[in-house]
DNA sequence: GATGAATGAGTGTTCATTCAT
DNA sequence: CATGAATGAACACTCATTCAT
């Protein structure tokens, strides 16, 4: 399969992702996102080889955006606590920039697919977060504990937080987001 | 006439949230979860309106079993920091117990029927819990921002951490979990 | 089958009539003509051998009223055109009044249900009638054709006028049903 | 890229006849119609929107057919009784040898599914008849009755007659069917 | 490379009917 | 007598995918 319209894989993805945002996942099929994106629901099966390559190609895609933007001037000469307020607030900032991205994300991780993703590859983007952390435990700033539980207090809430169908009544400016991080930099510091 | 079969719902209660879990919310077929609680298609349609409503209710009858569980033994005389631990550990013990039907409901958060289920009628039933959170709050030990954000890290970091799929790694034993919540407290503590 | 309760017998006719008129042949089902009629499907085997038997039952008791209100009054010692148009009178009166039973009629005799009726015995209700005819031709007041054709003259197009659905712009006052019915003597007679 | 196969088409409209006139329109299920036209069931959905515009789309089709066919040779400048005796001859040829079609649109029009189709549109192609009718009446050749009337004693006949399953016993030769004329046209004339 | 036609297998749902009470 | 529970079979329709062009 060798592909010549980049314009057409992008539209079919948008079209993937703009769906499966209004209609759900499970009345997103192939016929009405290729309607939506223009294209024949047999060009689809040139770029994606079935539906699930398609649904986890696109989450993969946009797993590689989130991480790219949350790690943005990554600087890790800066104090801890202001590295993760970085990447905190740049979190905040794709999800609200890119709230149809992230909800398509947020959807798929929750579904039967997502045993289908390699994780490993995906948390590879996340290495210099890692180190960071492992670097604040050892300078005994942050807390000994698994890097799960430390990722569940950092980074699971303002996915929460940021998920309108959760936070109804949550307006998000940036004085709340700071006071959020707070709370988070209160849990995982020593 | 013959009476209704209450092992017959149960039955088909059970096999919804076993079939949900194991293929997932797309691929469970009203015929499959029939087949499965050993029942004709036609008859689970005695029992609910439709698809929707089958699964509808068995989300919001195992969100009650949740809030009762994780407000067992609630005593607001004691400490805040005590209370709140009581109920993270009855989390705790709730979802190790009944994996399956926590699985079941993380996995219908996430999809669109959410938007169906009316979730003040179910959030009325953590009333007390949001009562004692806004004590803490007038009395100055827990921080004064939103509940949202609170139970986001009070809350929510069980979910993610008690998801086995997201934390393959961590073995959850009580030494674990009493760390985790020291986490979880000082996130919220003034 | 020992019928006890007229009355609910009575019950599922109306409500068969009345939902066949609603929602048609094709959508009325035994289940919703049981509710209509405040009844247990179950109930509905007890006074009828199945559906079929329902409907044709119904069809039957329709015309059997039907010919009886034609005939009502009939003097065969009155002149050939008055006896005809009285016949006439009568079943204009009949399918005002009984709209609903007639549509059903006519919905039903379209039906491939129709073959299951024993015309003949149907028609021999209308034996006086033909026996006019008869005498009419006799007399050499009526035409000689077969009876069908007669008949396809005087009545048919009574149903056709009638029916609302095929003259949606007819206001049926006694003056036009006057008019009509010179149309249908002037067609058959000598 | 396929293209459509006209000849499918034509199978599917010719199934969805032959299997409406012999097991009558509640019957015919969009699956049988496809077993009989040797046609996937999805196929079918390829050329009609529903059930609902098959069944609707073969009637209209049929319509056309039969107003094409009564209008043959129409030639107003003949005399009122000759122009409407070619019609009507017309109307018992096609009739004769398209009764399939003839049959389904009887049963169709006779269908809750009448009240979806345009009756204006189709009335459309009888209006040189009308003309000639509203030119006879001018002329005081043909009654001051509405169309409505006329034509129920004209061509409702003819329907009725030519209906195997009303007139099972008459066998209809030219001679009868030119004595039925004289009765249609004894019905209007003035 | 790109397409719409084509499809068998499946969907959620309702059907006419029977059963146990 | 009368019932609501129960069901296999069928319903209209959509699915992911393949095929011929």
């Amino acid at each position: 399969m060798r592909i010549k319209d980049i314009q057409k894989q992008e539209a079919i993805i948008f079209a993937t992702v703009e769906l499966v945002n209004e209609i759900g996942f499970v009345a997103s099929s192939v016929s009405k996102i290729a309607k939506r994106a223009n294209v024949s629901p047999a060009t689809l099966y040139i770029y994606y080889k079935n539906k699930e390559d398609l649904l986890i190609s696109t989450y993969v895609e946009i797993k590689k955006k989130l991480s790219t933007a949350m790690l943005k001037n990554f600087d890790e000469s800066k104090p801890f606590r202001d590295i993760l307020f970085k990447v905190w607030l740049n979190s905040f900032e794709f999800i609200k920039k890119n709230r149809s991205l992230y909800q398509y994300s947020e959807q798929f991780s929750n579904s039967p697919f997502t045993d289908l993703v390699n994780h490993d590859d995906l948390e590879e983007h996340f290495e210099p977060l890692f180190k960071v952390l492992q670097k604040g435990i050892d300078q005994k700033v942050i807390k000994d504990v698994p890097f799960e539980i430390l990722t569940a207090f950092i980074f699971y809430p303002v996915m929460n937080l940021s998920n309108p169908k959760l936070c109804r009544n949550l307006n998000f400016n940036k004085e709340i987001v700071e006071k959020a991080f707070t709370l988070a930099w209160d849990a995982i510091k020593l």
